[in-house]
DNA sequence: GATGAATGAGGATTCATTCAT
DNA sequence: GATGAATGAATCCTCATTCAT
């Protein structure tokens, strides 16, 4: 019977405390009171782990990207097996889920223009969401032009780039009209991307 | 010559030091004495013209909205005209310029959870960017469809959604390795929409 | 038909409309946009006619005061008339009704010690409630203990001073398990004043 | 020895710093930043022991009124001993002294009609200041009349009421002409509520 | 006299961060 | 490592008062 926690188990509770408090109360709304009381830990605990708060939210985002990332890191092996389709539903599938968690808070970084500038710097391409997914993707599509199984004179880097632009655009357009419905909304991208819409 | 500004005046003033103090310092990071500094009244003064600060916001991007929308609500009446290509690169760098006002102020609202719930209210859905430029954009398109320019196979209503969304999608994607320039994003976009990627 | 209208009828219409608000918000939460508003007046035009929001609200109390002040200044000449009994209830009956308007002007002047200190000065003795209701009521008790209608032996002034203390700090009172019957109260005052605890 | 002090400490200063300076600038004119001053402190600090300007009023309040609120608790059990008009004359000078403390606030707070209403709720019946004195005041001279050393026919509760409303509309006749003599005062009440005017 | 836009000092409150224990 | 009281700058907003028209 351990009397103290393991090392890490703070640190993942601030984390998972972080993912909650934003996903309820928006990235602006997010306080180091509501988190700390939300991880059951002191206030000034958060700032053994982390030294602000900014890279609170940047740990929680990356926690949260992990295991969707290495999916993504692994859609090119996959090239040339099913239908393109399904891979891609698949992906952007995945991706959705993920912006839920993701959104708020890259939003709540954005919105301030530089911390904009600095984000996704080179350093963190390997780690951050967006970017990762850009280059599985963009991979993937270069592996299945070469095996011609999509048309080639277009740049997969520009396919993948518009592709995740819609899935995340998506998640900014929360209106009324628009299906809430994930797999609607990533069948549309899809059908859209691969058929096109001359005839 | 007076001295103290006509009403009007100050109001525009107003308006327009939001729009330069949200672009240097986002949404959140806009404080009413910066607008007030800006706009060379007192911060006092803000509160004669408008009731708070998000009202303030809301006012500056319906004035920098207008035009464009107004723009965007004439594109199904040029259907038939042109090309579908030359129309949708037309429309969506209309937008794309508008984002750029609208963009962090949406993404300031949008980050908190409550605000975005009542966002785009129906009341609103005629003024407000996305929902405007939607109905045309849609509108455009199904006139095209019957026109025969484009696949009827394809909701209009699907394929609005998507473009738009790759467009604000676009915006939130400030990758070192994208394409900053307006006009190949939108081309890209129209591309990938346009051709599709199957062969 | 006259198109301006009467010189004291702005004036009026101020000091009517301060009792309102008072009324309704307070003194405290009386604002001179609310006066305005309330009197159909522009803000500005309150420093037309008063100084600054005190001496508005001064001027409301006096006016409110002046008709029973006149009453209690004739309450003297009653005495030997009726019974003392009667006097009394009557006074104090008048009194408690102009409380309502009185007390909460009174207290938001009163709540700064600085105002307090100066309220009352000799000066305005002839024209606001308390001192004026004071002395009617001095006189009339000590006409009526020259008359031998009640105990000489006890300082009119000093019983003055309690029957005024209890009526003003009924209207601190507003216990719930306390009557809120006016009339009651003021029986209940006559009563122990008249007629004493001991057997 | 510490520079920083105890939680306690703390407390006990903003309470001791309320209260100095609601004596000194009234309910109104008491602002966080005096107070915060006055105790030392940072004006933050005021909220990490009460939840906004209210609460640490109320607090001062009743911790001023604690030990005179307990004496008049065990008034009652003094029926019988010495005379009555000691007994009141010595009740009614521990609550005149605590109505420089009272009053301010009470008269700050009962200024907005709306926390008027809410004031004196039953909850709070056992820790304020007038509700528990009046009950102990009710209750002594209850007893007095089982014992035969008062009238019996009115009721204690009327009598208890009187005293206090003209024990605190005191508090709001600082005219001049007047006694400030609290003793004085006190004695006044005793003797006109005791003896009574009629011969 | 009347207007009402403009003023600007000041208010209560929040919150990321520090540091002595 | 953990605590949590203390910090204090910063925020949005209010409102009595002024003054050019």
């Amino acid at each position: 019977m351990s009397v103290v926690a393991h090392k890490d188990d703070t640190r993942s509770r601030l984390i998972a405390a972080t993912l909650t408090v934003v996903r309820r109360e928006g990235y602006q709304g997010t306080t180091t009171r509501a988190v700390a009381t939300e991880a059951g830990v002191a206030e000034g605990t958060i700032y053994r782990h982390f030294s602000n708060k900014r890279e609170l939210c940047m740990a929680a985002v990356a926690e949260q990207n992990a295991p969707v990332m290495a999916l993504m890191a692994t859609l090119p092996s996959r090239a040339g097996t099913k239908t393109v389709r399904a891979h891609l539903v698949d992906a952007l599938s995945q991706l959705a889920l993920l912006r839920e968690d993701f959104l708020p808070l890259e939003i709540g970084i954005l919105s301030d223009p530089k911390e904009a500038a600095e984000r996704y710097s080179s350093e963190s391409l390997a780690t951050h969401g967006p970017p990762v997914a850009f280059i599985g993707l963009q991979s993937y599509l270069e592996l299945e032009q070469r095996l011609g199984r999509i048309r080639s004179d277009v740049k997969a880097e520009r396919v993948a780039v518009v592709l995740l632009a819609a899935l995340i655009g998506y998640g900014l357009l929360p209106l009324d009209p628009f299906p809430k419905d994930t797999r609607q909304e990533v069948e549309d991208i899809v059908e859209v991307a691969l058929r096109g819409l001359e005839r």
